[in-house]
DNA sequence: AGCCCTCGAGAAATCGTTAACATAGTTTCG
DNA sequence: CGAAACTATGTTAACGATTTCTCGAGGGCT
């Protein structure tokens, strides 16, 4: 049926294996002879079969990039990455979504391994952990990305959210902000956790009405900035502490601002795709989502490849943006 | 290394293809023997290789998606619909995202081509017919998805776009505007000819400065709303075109609205995703994303599976809807 | 008794590649 | 000058499944 390396053999008049050597250049062939198999593979229109190379070569050359939510712009632009970093050697990635859903991950998963991939990039559900230590027993290269794990090391590329945080926080309470409410997601607990300890190292007290966790959406987000600011009294302050929430938050609190003499002050992680689109007055995280899929990938490859590595977690920093009144946001960072 | 097949039937002292059979279900097997080849299975962790299958039986049960834009969330809506149609068949889904850049369209399909997946669900470009034309050649199975192809009988699912813009632009005119602007992507052309049409059959002349065609993002939907209203005199009613474009132009035209006692009206088409974050007063159409990742995947099941179908084009159409005053949306649908 | 179907399972061929091994002519170098 | 090293190609054996063929036992028909 279709064409295979025995037909282009023929076409060119050489045997199997030197089609296969002018493929993957993997051994000396003559230039005129390189030639006649190009010239053979043109003109059948011949494309190598994966599969069988794959299952002789026992790679695959391809990825896979499992993550919570690819309707947030954080894990797309983590995805081209990712993407671009594998493409230019020649990789192909596979994308899942997996709604934090531990069984949607395990089916991905098992897809992934009776595919054979060489690697996984994943962002794990709060779950996943037994997961991840079976896949590596098997032999399965696995970086986690943008989520610490615990009980288990594994090369893991996030930004430090801990350490941003802080700043956010600090910023807040240098504003003379002294009700700082927070929204969040469940598994980002390290940001809520800075958040904690912050104020109570500047000696406040917090109300616990005022911290609301719930799951990433926009939908959410705007409901949960509601249900705070309905408190008495208000919060001076919220800290938006995820990007997806972020989206719907900051529209809620647009609204609210508007109809207020003394605006509510806002910190959030968020993310350079949805600043350039809304972006009112606040301070903001934005986390190097491109970077942490490139250093994700680059270290894959380097596991793949059984290079020497130094430490098993990559740490990048967040930019912290202050953006004034107007709605272009400024450039200017604060901190690193 | 890894566990094999050939293991398994000697761990359960049968024959390979046993295992095969019980595992694909695919002849008669005693129910004692699969109960002893379930439990070695169990016993060795035994993944199949899904590259030696395919290699053999010529299928991958992979299929792959091509769209134009992953941040857009129509489109991630659309994956969610071709997911779930090709996991209940037991199929995985590779998704690639295009920019609309036919370079990158054309590295992608060649990867897919050597994976030999069983068919592709795509959102071409506007030069892409060509290649579409040799992979049918090639045999392989194709469904455009939400995109007409002109010049080329291949399977399509889309919805009415032609339609939808005539109903929109008629409600326009209907509340009495007379200055439209429109403001759309390159590839929607269908869109542009409706609005046009319809002004035309209602005898309306258009300013040509009114129209703007641009690239579809947040950030140039924000710039072309901002390009018309400057016109002068300005319009009084804006027809957006995509709803990537809209999720920008929205907040442009929600700032402008704020300060004018006349608000500019609006008709767009939208998603229903954005529609829960954002929703001014406006009438948009709301395009069925999650059925046509549905019906296009099952097409492409019908195609692969050889079956009879009956034309090579599926319309379905846009929910259209009021959006009024209050920001929550109304949900009276106010046509077909 | 003879025939055909259902049920059950093994032997061998096969899918399209790459890896390992073999073979030789030609340089290079101590 | 002879051993090693490089260049260039062919032969053969995997890789891990599925498919086809074959064989048999048992049951229901004529």
């Amino acid at each position: 049926m279709a064409v295979t390396m025995k037909d282009v053999a023929e076409h060119a008049g050489v045997s199997l294996p030197t089609v296969s050597r002018v493929i993957n250049d993997t051994s000396y062939v003559n230039a005129e002879t390189r030639a006649k198999v190009l010239a053979a593979i043109e003109e059948l229109q011949y494309v190598p079969n994966q599969m069988a190379a794959s299952l002789r070569s026992n790679n695959t050359k391809t990825l896979a990039l499992l993550v919570p939510d690819i309707a947030s712009s954080f894990w797309t632009t983590v995805l081209r990455g990712v993407e671009d970093e594998a493409m230019a050697r020649g990789y192909h990635v596979f994308l899942g979504n997996t709604d934090d859903d531990p069984a949607k991950e395990a089916r991905y998963i098992d897809g992934l391994v009776r595919r054979r991939i060489d690697g996984l990039l994943i962002a794990p559900t709060a779950k996943s952990v037994p997961l991840l230590r079976r896949l590596r027993q098997q032999g399965m290269g696995c970086v986690v990305v943008h989520r610490p794990v615990s009980g288990l090391e594994i090369d893991t590329v996030r930004s430090d959210a801990y350490a941003s945080a802080v700043i956010l926080t600090q910023h807040l309470l240098a504003a003379g902000c002294r009700r700082i409410a927070f929204i969040g997601g469940e598994i980002e607990q390290g940001r809520l956790r800075a958040y904690r300890e912050t104020l109570a190292a500047a000696g406040q007290v917090l109300d616990p009405a005022l911290v609301r966790i719930g799951p990433l959406s926009e939908q959410v987000g705007e409901q949960l900035v509601n249900t705070v600011l309905a408190r008495n009294p208000p919060p001076d302050a919220i800290f938006i502490g995820n990007n997806r929430l972020a989206t719907g938050a900051l529209h809620a609190l647009g609204r609210a601002n508007a109809q207020r003499s003394e605006p509510i002050a806002i910190a959030a992680f968020y993310d350079s795709a949805a600043l350039s689109v809304y972006a009112p007055p606040m301070i903001a995280a934005i986390q190097p989502a491109y970077e942490i899929g490139r250093y994700s990938t680059r270290r894959l490859f380097d596991r793949l490849a059984n290079k020497p590595v130094d430490g098993h977690e990559i740490i990048l920093s967040n930019r912290i943006m202050i953006v004034s009144g107007a709605h272009t946001p400024s450039l200017e960072p604060a901190a690193g």
